[in-house]
DNA sequence: TTAGGGTTAG
């Protein structure tokens, strides 16, 4: 025997939290249920394709709410539920992101047999995923009879979204053995894989392959561009954008901003810009391009083109410019932009306390993340983790580093990685806290954290201070053995040498990396002049980045 | 009716 009770969905989805069992418990005057009783009545047309054709329409309009009470209607009225009224709603359910009306719509399915047909079984592929569950994903692709290139393409993604690219490729190399038909979503899904393995030569075959059949649509050219923009190719990034015959698209146009600033061709990106019409995810990269580049200008010109065009609510923009200020040394700028955010997430609060940081003022980004802990809305992430600590280490407050580095782990679970490590240990150097600073790099290596040269560099320094002569020689050697061509760790090294009066080793030093063609780059301050008339106006944008 | 391309903190 089988019983199943559908239950009704009032609330929009980021409230979606709730149970549904809760939900029922509410009293109706609190909700806003779309289609409520009445109104299922005054739909003229009642009959299953007029009604699954409604639900299409809601979930197109994004109205994953209505759409799931609509579809708890139909269940009570209609006999005749079938294929095509259930690929709306897996939609929906995944919208409401609540995995419980997944289930129940999953449920009712297989009770209506409708479950092993194709398309609502593919639907079921693409929900489980985008629910983060992989393994029902998977199910649902291997309890297929027959699989189309629809199928095939849901499970490459699913796979590609859950951050496994070498079983998308394996996948694919599959579906050529047996010669199954793919399609350009396919070789979409491909190159995706291929840019997350940075894996050049297949990529480079999905393009041969893309020529040969002569599909060269925006959205494969737009995923080429990706792919050699993410490789560090952008002249062939580039060369796809100019010789692309199709009308090209804000999409493409932001993927050939982004591969710029990646490959730091500030010029181009900005010249791209002014190709379109503004958008968020290209404001946001050239936001990026200025914090990268220091130009407070350009930031500023931006920041009008965002008040002007009402991108101002947007949070991910918002955390653009916010970094963007506080790169360029703007501090006060930085915190009135953040004031200003409506809805503050994790990189919102990061970025401010990390600015707060690298600024020197570690009691007030100690103070912002006391505030981001008492607001109590959004979770803290090893980013954040890292700012904290970051902040004390630049304003040397070692007793409140300390008393966080196992807070977050202790509270919030966070598990500290090498940058972590490296950080407090140069806290602890710099406080001459040595033997403490030992005692917490071999509970690391115990715990199986693989020292990254980021740790070792904080070790060497510590010896420095310290001269700690043998520890910082052990030090020194894997931190050459780690990254032979990195100047800066040559610099470290020779400075190690010099606070321990082994002047002979700095010449030594100095010789090899003439030898080896090392050189250290000098460092240097970016100043902006604006010609006004005849007249020059400076503009002190902070640091570059070489 | 199902599947694809772009953005922010270290």
């Amino acid at each position: 025997m089988f019983r199943l009770k559908l239950l009704p969905c009032y609330l929009p989805a980021k409230n979606c939290l709730y149970s549904v069992l809760k939900l029922t418990t509410l009293t109706r005057h609190h909700l806003s249920n779309h289609i409520d009783h009445h109104l299922f009545d005054e739909i003229p047309q009642k009959d299953i394709s007029s009604l699954n054709s409604l639900l299409n329409s809601y979930i197109r309009n994004g109205d994953a709410v209505t759409t799931w009470n609509l579809f708890h209607k139909m269940h009570c009225f209609c006999t005749d539920l079938n294929s095509y009224t259930f690929t709306p709603v897996l939609n929906a359910c995944w919208a409401l992101q609540n995995p419980k009306l997944g289930i129940q719509a999953h449920t009712l399915m297989i009770k209506l047999g409708v479950d092993t047909e194709i398309v609502p079984k593919t639907a079921l592929i693409d929900m489980y995923s985008k629910y983060g569950q992989l393994g029902d994903s998977v199910s649902a692709f291997y309890e297929m009879g027959y699989r189309d290139v629809v199928a095939w393409n849901a499970i490459l993604s699913s796979y590609l979204r859950h951050g496994l690219p070498q079983k998308a490729v394996d996948l694919f190399v599959d579906m050529r053995k047996e010669r199954l038909e793919f399609s350009e979503f396919t070789l979409c899904s491909v190159l995706k894989a291929c840019t997350s393995l940075k894996a050049y030569q297949k990529g480079k075959q999905i393009h041969a392959l893309i020529l040969v059949l002569g599909r060269d649509l925006v959205v494969l050219s737009t995923a080429l561009i990706n792919f050699y923009s993410n490789l560090g190719q952008i002249d062939e990034a580039v060369e796809i954008y100019r010789t692309l015959s199709w009308r090209k698209d804000d999409i493409m146009y932001n993927s050939l901003i982004s591969g710029c600033v990646r490959n730091k061709r500030y010029d181009a990106a900005m010249s791209i810009m002014s190709l379109i019409r503004p958008n968020a995810v290209a404001l946001t990269s050239a936001l990026s391009a200025c914090s990268e580049n220091s130009d407070i200008w350009i930031g500023k010109q931006i920041h009008g083109v965002m008040i002007r065009q009402e991108f101002i609510h947007d949070t991910q923009l918002s955390n653009a410019l916010l970094d963007m200020y506080a790169k360029c040394g703007k501090i006060r700028e930085a915190s009135l932009v953040f004031d200003k955010i409506s809805r503050k997430d994790v990189v919102s609060w990061t970025s401010m306390i990390d600015a707060y940081g690298v600024h020197g003022h570690g009691a007030k980004a100690i103070d912002l993340f006391k505030r981001m802990e008492e607001e109590n809305n959004v979770l803290p992430n090893p980013v954040t983790f890292l700012a904290v600590l970051s902040a004390c280490g630049h304003s040397g407050l070692v007793e409140l580093g300390r008393e966080y580095f196992y807070m977050f782990q202790e509270k919030y679970g966070l598990v500290p990685g090498p940058a972590h490590y490296a950080c407090f240990i140069d806290m602890l150097g710099r406080a001459g806290q040595i033997e403490e600073l030992w005692s917490l790099f071999l509970g690391m290596v115990e715990k199986d954290v693989k020292p990254s040269s980021a740790v070792w560099a904080a070790v060497l320094n510590s010896c420095r201070i310290n001269l700690d002569v043998e520890r910082g020689e052990f030090a020194a050697k894997r931190l050459i053995q780690l990254e032979p061509d990195n100047p800066g760790n040559y610099v470290s090294l020779s400075n190690f040498y010099a606070a321990i009066g082994r002047w002979d080793s700095v010449d030594e030093l100095r010789s090899i990396m003439k030898k080896r063609g090392i050189f250290k780059g000098e460092g240097g301050s970016w100043v902006t002049m604006h010609k006004f008339g005849d007249k020059f106006q400076c503009e002190n944008s902070g640091a570059p980045s070489f």
